[in-house]
Parts: C-alpha cells; sequence; structure tokens
DNA sequence: GGAGATATGACGAAGATCGTACTATTCAAT
DNA sequence: ATTGAATAGTACGATCTTCGTCATATCTCC
C-alpha cells in the first residue's frame, strides 16, 4: 500500500489544529457555572451506563479513580449525579443520573448534535456518507 | 440543502468520542516531566512564528495573557524558549525557541504526523485525498 | 509634556488531578 | 469458620494550572 503523501498529511495536521482550537469554547449555554470536561463526560458516560461504579468511569476515561471520587463529588453536590448504595455488594455504589442530570445530559447532547450537523451540512449529501465511513473506518480500524 | 440524517450525525458523534479518547495519551517519549497541553501548543505556535509575544500567542490559543506568561515562564526554566529583548519596543519581548526547543518541537511534529499517517494508512489512496479534502471543507468553510 | 493605551510580569486565589493511606467488604483457600 | 489477599470507594494533602487583580515600564498621539 503506497504512503500518504507530505501534503496529505501536512493538510489533515493543518486541519485538525484548526478544529481543535475553534471547537474548544462552544459552549456557554446552560448552568451558571459550567463543568469541566472530566464532569461532562463522567455524566455522559453515567447517562450510558446506568447503575455503573466510579471505577467503570475511571477505566473508560483513562484517569485515576480518585479523580473520579471528586468528579461524583463536584456533580452529586450540584445535584446531577445519585450515588446508591446497591444491594449485591455493599461496598459498591451504583451511579445514576437525576433528573437535572438527564435535562444537562440532554443539552449536551444537544449541543454537541448541532455542531456535528453544522459540520455535516458543509458537505454534500453524498459526501457526509462518505465521510462518515472513512472517519468510522479510520477511528475503529484496528492493527 | 438536506439536513444531515440522524443515523449520520449518531455515527459521527460516536467516532469522535472515540477518536478524542483514544489519541489522548498517545506521548510519552521525550522529557522526564512531560509538558502539559498549554506549554506543547505555545512551543508550537513559537516555532510557527519566531519573533511573536505573549500576547500574539494568548490571543492565538485562546488563553489569558497571565496564563502565557506562566507558560513561558516554565518553558523559559526548562531552556526550550528565550525571551529576547526587541529593539523597536522596549516593552516587548520576543519569543524563540532554543536549539532544545527545536529539538522538542521536531519530536513533537514528528509524533503528529506519524500519528496523521496511521490514520491516513487506514483509507485507501483514493480515498485520503476525498477525506482530507473533506475535513478541510468543514472547518475552514466559514458561514 | 501628559493622558490613555499597550506589553508584560508578580502575586495570590481557586480549582483539578493524583498518589498515599485508610475503611469496609468480598473472595478464596484452607 | 478463619484468615489473608483482593476489591470498591473515599479522605487528605501535595502539586500544578489557570486566571483575575495590580503594578511597572513603555509607547502613541495630541
Amino acid at each position: 500500500m503506497t504512503e500518504p503523501t507530505d501534503d496529505q498529511l501536512a493538510k489533515l495536521g493543518a486541519a485538525f489544529e484548526t478544529f481543535a482550537r475553534r471547537y474548544k469554547l462552544a459552549e456557554s449555554a446552560g448552568p451558571e457555572r459550567p463543568l469541566n470536561e472530566l464532569d461532562k463526560q463522567t455524566l455522559l458516560f453515567v447517562a450510558n451506563h446506568p447503575g455503573c461504579g466510579p471505577t467503570d468511569v475511571a477505566r473508560f476515561l483513562g484517569v485515576a479513580t480518585t479523580t473520579v471520587s471528586s468528579a461524583t463529588d463536584r456533580l452529586a453536590k450540584r445535584g446531577l449525579l445519585a450515588r446508591d448504595r446497591v444491594e449485591g455488594d455493599r461496598r459498591a455504589v451504583a451511579l445514576r443520573l437525576t433528573g437535572d442530570g438527564e435535562t444537562l445530559v440532554a443539552e449536551l447532547t444537544a449541543a454537541y448534535r448541532a455542531m456535528y450537523r453544522m459540520m455535516l451540512s458543509r458537505l454534500s449529501p453524498t459526501e457526509r456518507d462518505a465521510f462518515v465511513g472513512m472517519i468510522t473506518k479510520i477511528v475503529y480500524h484496528e492493527d
């Protein structure tokens, strides 16, 4: 298989850099004090894995368990996350979103969706499928 | 223009999330204590804009000037960055990489390039041009 | 000259991450 | 049954980062 050209690599790098810089500050609507990135990712993971424990979150996000403990503290103090005792194992806690947490996750998800929609809207309908297919291939292809 | 489909948005979102998580921890080679993200971005910007000032860096990266001041302090202490007085304006400083800084930037750039190369290598040569073209269109198209 | 703008840094407050240590509980193997 | 190791979670403190406020020096423009 031929190698990617230098020109391709340079253009891809430039696009990624600009992308990362531009879509960093892209949110403001919501609570008075915005959530930091770890807290948002924690909320999103719990939304997709209700009943999971802090250790699951830590493993998934690649951070220390104590860091997740701090995050769940913050989120619980804000009333976005609930820590239930689980009956099968009295050491464990089951993480779960509160109503406010669900609302916030819905807003977050909507914001991401809007960003993705804007990105894809710059491509033609034919290109969209091609782009999504290629980025999927890049991300999920295992070597 | 038709809208992106929900399926397209969902797949794009899943790919982005996985991408961001996977390519976060992708570096370790180099100095004993790794640079944080701001310091790396500062170095890269200075490499591309020799003689620029801290204010330029702050504006480009979207952070407070005092934050850049801290970053240049750290980088100067490590011998990666030099702060020269400039003759035209005696308030200003001109940022410039040292030899070690150049070396580190070269390593960083090579690491990024390797990552981009691996990504593009998962596409066919024909797809590569299409992908780079589309992501460029997404990033640089102004609404 | 002098008012206001600009470039930069010093300093301290607030927050985030993480290593260490600790408690409580479960598991495993005798 | 007992006990030693493993596991789930957290409290605490150290360290680092970011940023707001303030101070200083310099420049610009009248």
